[in-house]
DNA sequence: TGTAAAAATTGAATAGGCTTCAGTCGGAAC
DNA sequence: GTTCCGACTGAAGCCTATTCAATTTTTACA
């Protein structure tokens, strides 16, 4: 419901880098000499694997991490407790696997839906949009990753990171086109962009849930746009606006007296 | 502002609202019959409560929630593991008294660093500046929040609920301010702005975590305080009607050279 | 196809942390 | 001085994450 079927291929990429990083079932001689016997098995361990990951995520979305047992997701994905051991090293782990799975959608859907837009502003709705929408329907699974990285120093370089680092780049080419081509002001710090958009959407959408609202997510979504797009931040270019109109009166009047 | 300032008892105020309706020691006979007998051991019911909550805090700071165990709260607090349920009904009930305790402190310095300030924008500022740092310093009791929260229907009515609305309560009395005197745009809608400013805040101090940042942090609330206070939503019509301003001024100028 | 090696799986046992509760302590009332 | 009552204690109980020896399944190879 929150997420629906796997897609294809983006649920397996964030696995996949999980997969051997965490504590991946897939031996090394696998990767080295690919024969075609071990296809078999490993599809059958990539699905096992998907299995626990959907079991986790739907369990972790109803219940809570601490309010789901590691007994539960094993039932849930139809095998023992010590199975989940072989594919995820402990709780936190698969718990981690779950959030780089929702990032893997995140960004796919993220690009599919920017891509079809041809104005900035478009872009940044599409953007803003779809990142609320996931993030109100797997709300539960985002609040677990504060939980995740117990230290900052450990969380930089960590598969997160890199995985936050690549979408947060959908955006900043999104800034970096609208700051070209003039709709964005130039005077805006791209860091502190992002904190604004991602900020406000991650706060927009517990609001949204508090308040059960309908029609409210469309509201933020314009708003939030309107403040970066209508080149506003800028109090700066307001002024830079006046010196502009005060060049073209004065253009004028001097077209005007010369004749 | 939003009510008075409470230097004193602003802690109190919290803890006194969570252990009656958490699980006080505090016999509904004290109150309604109060002894000065009755004083000394109150207090020291009181002292020993704050022992804990602080005991608490810093514990969860050092280790984060789940890194944390009653014994080494009971420890730290020079208290025997048992008592530790005696003021509070389970680990949960206890980290939900933390956090209470750092909405008072927010909101009481908040009120203090607002009250100097005559402008809108400084006001904004000062309010952004003090939330940030305390954001920076206490972060993972804000983290805490969301895993306490089982089900958000439950969180609304919330002694959490109340004092965030509250707090927020400081920051729309300023934009109230600043859209009567024409500061801030009024087509700018309060809620959408408090997720902007809340949100971006949030973001914000886990950026600067993340980058060990130094000066960023008056830049972003310089920006986000310029992208709200800067007439912004309004800068479009703003540059608008400057547009359409100097249209006319080049028609009427181009009119009058044609004669 | 048959067999040995390797991988995967199992679930009972272990370990550790939250929570309880029967018993002890210390001050207040009279 | 005695009784009473709430505060306090810490060992025991329970629940859950995690381990690991034993078992089953799969693969490699003759």
């Amino acid at each position: 419901m929150a997420s629906g079927p796997n897609e294809s291929a983006k649920a397996s990429i964030g696995l996949d880098a999980l997969s051997t990083s965490e504590k991946g079932p897939t031996s090394m001689k696998a990767s080295s000499t690919p024969r075609p016997a071990n296809q078999t098995r490993q599809s059958r361990v990539r699905l096992r694997e998907d299995a626990i990951v959907s079991a986790a995520r739907e369990m972790f979305i109803a219940y809570g991490y601490s309010g789901t047992t590691m007994a539960m997701i094993a039932r849930a994905a139809g095998v023992a407790d010590g199975t989940l051991y072989t594919y995820f090293e402990n709780k936190d782990a698969l718990a981690r696997a779950v959030i780089s799975d929702f990032y893997a959608r995140l960004s796919d859907r993220a690009r599919a839906g920017v891509a079809g837009r041809r104005r900035v502003r478009r872009k940044l709705e599409g953007l803003a949009r779809n990142h609320l929408d996931l993030l109100i329907a797997d709300r539960r699974v985002v609040e677990m990753l504060p939980l995740l990285t117990s230290s900052l120093s450990e969380y930089t370089g960590s598969d997160h990171h890199r995985m936050n680092r690549e979408y947060v780049a959908i955006f900043d080419s999104i800034i970096n086109e609208g700051q070209a081509s003039g709709e964005i002001a130039a005077s805006l710090d791209v860091r502190v962009l992002r904190d604004i958009f991602f900020g406000a959407l991650d706060f927009g959408a517990t609001s949204l849930l508090i308040n059960s609202g309908k029609g409210n997510a469309t509201r933020l979504v314009e708003q939030l746009v309107n403040m970066i797009v209508g080149a506003e931040g800028a109090s700066l270019s307001v002024v830079d606006r006046l010196d502009a109109v005060a060049n073209r009166l004065e253009a004028a009047l001097d077209k005007g007296q010369t004749p």
